[in-house]
DNA sequence: GGCGTACACTGTGTATACAGAAAGTGGTGA
DNA sequence: TCACCACTTTCTGTATACACAGTGTACGCC
């Protein structure tokens, strides 16, 4: 086929992108059967380009391949999210810590700062944007941070955890504010052990909020 | 093709891993292109698993692809590699400071601790030996954390730099075995400060060969 | 009626065919 | 000699064909 289509990609990635979209946004559930002629049609491609996505999700830890053909949609177990958040822990304590050393740290941040407040004034966001804000701004300390790797890592960290993200912890919105502004001010008035805490402390309490919300699940 | 060869895998995997090894011994240097066509010639298969392990071999950054095709071995630059062992200082620190807080410890490293005592009495190993041992310790402290997540991040950003390994400081043998003694009884010991100073010790002595090699060639 | 076998269906792994792009290659003209 | 253009080669991306494995179903046999 000709394919090149207009964003200059191919077949390959962007079926990726929309099967990642599908995923994240939970439309694919944990545990759906990832067939590779069922989503080729879906998607008006043929199966090379399907598989070519799937692996790529899989690589990602969104996907896996439990007994060695049919590939599912990865169910996060309460375990690994516990492992991710500590690995996260580990890798953004030292990203704050180092952005507050960064000389773009302000103008980086504040425009992130304006936005929490927005939410903390304005009308309560939709969930979706928050998670999105959430992310963008972690990965924008690691980017201050300075290294490219630890930017890597902890996007892929934090995708993992992403669908389960999405607006399953509500009474989480505002503490999650009030923490991000103390993680964004630490580091903006360069005080990389303050910054390094309030890191830790934020993630510590995604974490508690996470064994709260299984134990008790409403 | 029949396939499902003696080894009850995929041709995509077995191409996966002779690639790799390929990199990693060096075979296929930094920079070699991978043309699909040439590699299936080679392997004895069709282009079809070999587009799989290139995929593979990029996922886990053994290889990339520069500007949108013709994926080539990765060439790993010193600030990749800072990078590398910076994050592997993080990690690593954790995993022995929870390993020396596991049970198993004793069992488990004392055959590492007689391979090195092996190395230090006897003659001079090869350096994949001691490269591939080196591997193994690190991995198995990862394991004996506990965390699963931290085993599989250890172990892809150890591969990144294997290539950069074999054999390339030898004068860092000697240290790096009495550096690794010194993790292993720390653990063994149940210390785990003194465990996670002495990982950390290690990946910065690590890290000051590398520059001082770079510095200094011969 | 229960059980076993044959067959169809579905799904992956692999090979191959084909189109378009990029990169040589050679030859011609200034 | 150098520049430019056409042709060929080679590469990737994609689609498709086919073989094998697993699964389920229906039919026949006991």
């Amino acid at each position: 086929m000709v394919a090149m289509n207009e964003s200059t990609k191919t077949l390959g990635d962007t079926a990726f992108q929309r099967l990642k979209a599908m995923i994240l946004d939970g439309t694919l559930e944990p545990g759906t059967l990832l067939r590779e002629k069922k989503f080729a049609d879906l998607l008006g491609v043929s199966r090379t380009p399907v598989r070519e996505a799937i692996g790529l999700l899989i690589s990602e830890g969104l996907a896996r391949r439990v007994d060695g053909s049919t590939p599912v949609v990865s169910r996060v177990s309460l375990s690994e999210i516990m492992e991710i958040l500590h690995a996260r822990s580990l890798l953004e304590c030292e990203t704050a810590r180092k952005a507050a050393q960064s000389m773009q740290a302000v103008e980086t941040l504040l425009p992130f700062r304006a936005r929490i407040l927005g939410f903390l004034e304005g009308p309560r966001p939709e969930s979706r944007v928050h998670s999105d804000l959430d992310a963008q701004l972690h990965l924008e300390i690691a980017r201050l941070a300075g290294s490219k790797l630890l930017c890597e890592l902890i996007e892929g960290l934090k995708t993992r955890t992403r669908m389960f993200d999405q607006g399953s912890i509500p009474e989480r919105l505002l503490p999650g504010c009030y923490e991000h502004l103390a993680i964004i001010d630490a580091i903006t008035a360069q005080q990389p052990e303050t910054a390094a805490a309030a890191m830790k402390l934020h993630l510590t309490n995604v974490r508690e909020a996470i064994i709260a919300r299984i134990n008790h699940p409403f």
